[in-house]
DNA sequence: CACCAGGATCCCT
DNA sequence: AGGGATCCTGGTG
């Protein structure tokens, strides 16, 4: 599936990243394909990167009928590069065809922008929910356990981590594909292709880091995927744990069940949501519109109930 | 009654 | 467009 006639923009150890510069009637295929594509959607429903022109090998595989993150990004690249690869035409002066060319060009580059914009924020996202750095090459392996989790999770892969235990990030970046397969025949290749994302998510943003700072990525505000955006609003999840890492302060509102499952109890139900409505500036905040809140969680994989399953129990899907 | 689940809608960024 | 807030209906113990 890849396209190596195209510019070689990036390369991890099992990934590279292409995009052809070189045959328009090439290109105007793909972005016709692109027309039937079906949406995938993120957080790190990352089939969209088999998108034309932009080819991240492997990636296909994670695009699946189970995958619940499957839908948003395509849609929104889709509805930028049709309309913009058909400019308003001009019928006093046709465009000639170094221009066609040039169009096309721009909105190339454009759609591979975009795409790399959304994994990276994609993979700055995870990160901070799971409290890891970006690079798996860095991961212990309390933190390729993490993952695994996350990743069994959001591909529902039953019991995928425990194939992988005791391995850190090192020990899993230098496996094949093959040695995935062979831990899990059935899972081995989504979990080598999301992780064969991770590492190319690492790859282009040390690579658009490095680049002339005239370049067009240089203007978008890359996200350091290990800061804590001081500048972005909380999100209930954050200001939820925020609490529960202050057992000194607020136990008697919320507290730990379970810390190494992430189960937590709100105790207070008022309080909790009175906190939350302080700190959003919300004053009519209750508890009922903040469980609202919670419930949204499920879908994303954030927050789920337990297994056994009470009131005003919660589990958090990957455990602080 | 308090909590839970989830649809619909609005608002803000 | 997405996240969160808000409102709502209906269900459970």
């Amino acid at each position: 599936m890849g396209s190596p006639d195209g510019e070689h923009i990036g390369t991890t150890a099992h990934a590279s990243f292409y995009v052809s510069h070189s045959h328009s009637q090439t290109r105007l295929a793909w972005l016709d394909e692109a027309e039937d594509l079906k949406p995938p959607r993120g957080v790190l429903g990352f089939s969209e990167l088999s998108w034309p022109g932009v080819c991240i090998p492997s990636s296909d595989r994670l695009f699946n009928k189970g995958n619940p993150l499957v839908q948003r990004r395509t849609e929104q690249c889709a509805a930028v590069t049709l309309e913009q690869r058909l400019p308003a035409p001009c019928p006093a002066q046709p465009p000639l065809p170094e221009m066609e060319a040039q169009v096309e060009e721009r909105c190339l580059e454009q759609v591979q922008t975009m795409v790399v914009e959304e994994v990276l924020k994609d993979v700055s996202t995870a990160c901070k929910l799971l409290n890891i750095p970006p690079d798996p090459l860095d991961w212990s392996c309390v933190q390729v356990q993490k993952w695994l989790l996350w990743t069994e999770h959001l591909y529902k892969l039953p019991q995928a981590s425990t194939m992988f235990q005791e391995m850190c990030g090192r020990d899993l970046c230098f496996m094949t594909e093959a040695d995935f397969k062979q831990r899990s025949s059935q899972f081995g290749d989504t979990l080598f292709a999301h992780l064969d994302i991770w590492r190319s998510a690492t790859a282009m943003k040390r690579r658009y880091e490095t680049e002339d700072s005239k370049s067009a990525f240089q203007e978008t505000p890359w996200l350091d995927v290990t800061s804590n955006y001081p500048n972005q609003p909380i999100q209930l999840w954050q200001f939820l744990r925020e609490l529960l890492l202050k057992p000194h302060n607020y136990s008697r509102c919320i507290r730990w069940l379970n810390k190494e499952k992430g189960i937590f109890k709100i105790e207070d139900s008022a309080q909790v949501a009175r906190l939350w409505g302080i700190r959003k500036n919300r004053p009519a905040m209750n508890y009922d519109k903040l469980s609202r809140s919670i419930r949204q969680y499920y879908k994303k994989g954030i927050i789920r109930k337990p297994e056994v399953s009470a009131r005003l129990i919660y589990q958090f899907v990957i455990p602080v």
